[in-house]
DNA sequence: CTTCTAATTAGATGAATATCTAAATATAGG
DNA sequence: CCTATATTTAGATATTCATCTAATTAGAAG
């Protein structure tokens, strides 16, 4: 449904994205012209305007009625405001991106950077990292110790850096070392230490 | 002022009017993001990433703020819904053909002297001549000297009488002239003027 | 059926531009 | 000052598409 909304919205674009284009609609708004009339009022051969009112017809801005072998064409006012409102909505536009998403802001930057199983990268923004540590860190069970080697294992099924991973989890307070053996750490103790490291550090939201 | 309003519309398609940039759109609709991030997402290359936001800039879609060497680019909604409001209306639209006007008085003398490019014969009223040395006169570009020469030449492509016409367009200050170089006077100087020349002179209608 | 005119379709060419690689710039940290 | 990283700029290539000419289709009239 998105993709579908997104293509006929790029369509309309491509389609007025040309100054001849935008100037025959002009003249297509007064009244009806036939392609040859269109034709020498913007000097341009009869093929090309009839290329370009055969785009506005696909498109359902403009209508055609014949008469004898002469075609004439008319902007159809109400499809250009149709148009117009209806696609481009800051609502629709979010949906663009196929990563799309109603929900909430956590929600949203795990389904931007983790696919399925693995991470598809590294966020920049220290905060959006924490939504993916947070994410990983449920991957290891609470009151287990885990060997420096079986933690590397598992942060790599889902990302190859499982240094800087292990290293931010361990800043972050999502898991604990002592002797090269880890453990999950309890959310107050992970949540206080987030809300210091934030505290000196107002980025986006 | 068509013109300007029909290059400026021109613009916010062609930048529209790509997928990669809609999908781009759909991410900045969410939230922010870096342009290495957006790369990531997208299969480009940070450069291509980066070309494509400094077109969203310099429509004002999109915004950027700098955090160390991280640029952060995200939509901005309002710019949005005010482009698109602002800029696609019927009336507008009618505007780009330059030969403006649905069926008023205007419209009529035009295609009653004018054929295409060409001005079939030179009216007798002067009121109707106004409205032919304005379609002239739209032949030029504001902001541009013509020397007399070249003046001529573009007169000549649409009448004969270019001596008659070039006097008639200074007499009623569409364009003024010093030293045998011409340029287009602003739409108020021309108006005010017809109104001088207009209200001694009560032709037909 | 032939001819004339208007439009469309097909195919070729050239211009605009999306994308890439490589180089330049800017910022943070040692 | 030197290195490392994120971005931008420059320049090259490839693709998309506007426009043209030539050929085809379709209607109207002899």
């Amino acid at each position: 449904m998105e993709q579908a909304d997104m293509h006929r919205l790029l369509n309309f674009f491509k389609v007025l994205a040309h100054e001849s284009r935008l100037r025959l609609l002009g003249f297509l708004a007064e009244q009806e012209y036939s392609v040859s009339e269109l034709a020498k009022l913007m000097n341009l051969k009869d093929p090309t305007v009839s290329h370009h009112l055969g785009k506005f017809v696909e498109l359902g801005l403009v209508t055609m009625r014949q008469d004898g072998t002469t075609h004439y064409y008319r902007l159809d006012a109400t499809a250009l405001q149709r148009l117009n409102k209806e696609l481009l909505t800051p609502e629709k536009v979010a949906t663009f991106s196929n990563e799309s998403g109603s929900d909430d802001w956590e929600s949203r930057v795990r389904r931007a950077f983790i696919d399925g199983e693995t991470i598809k990268q590294l966020p920049q923004s220290f905060k959006k990292e924490l939504v993916i540590l947070k994410w990983l860190a449920e991957k290891f069970e609470r009151d287990r110790r885990y060997p420096e080697k079986e933690l590397n294992e598992i942060i790599k099924q889902h990302h190859p850096d499982y240094a800087t991973l292990r290293r931010d989890m361990v800043d972050c307070k999502f898991m604990a070392r002592e002797n090269s053996v880890y453990w999950r750490l309890p959310q107050e103790v992970t949540d206080h230490q987030i809300e210091v490291l934030l505290s000196g550090n107002f980025q986006d939201g």
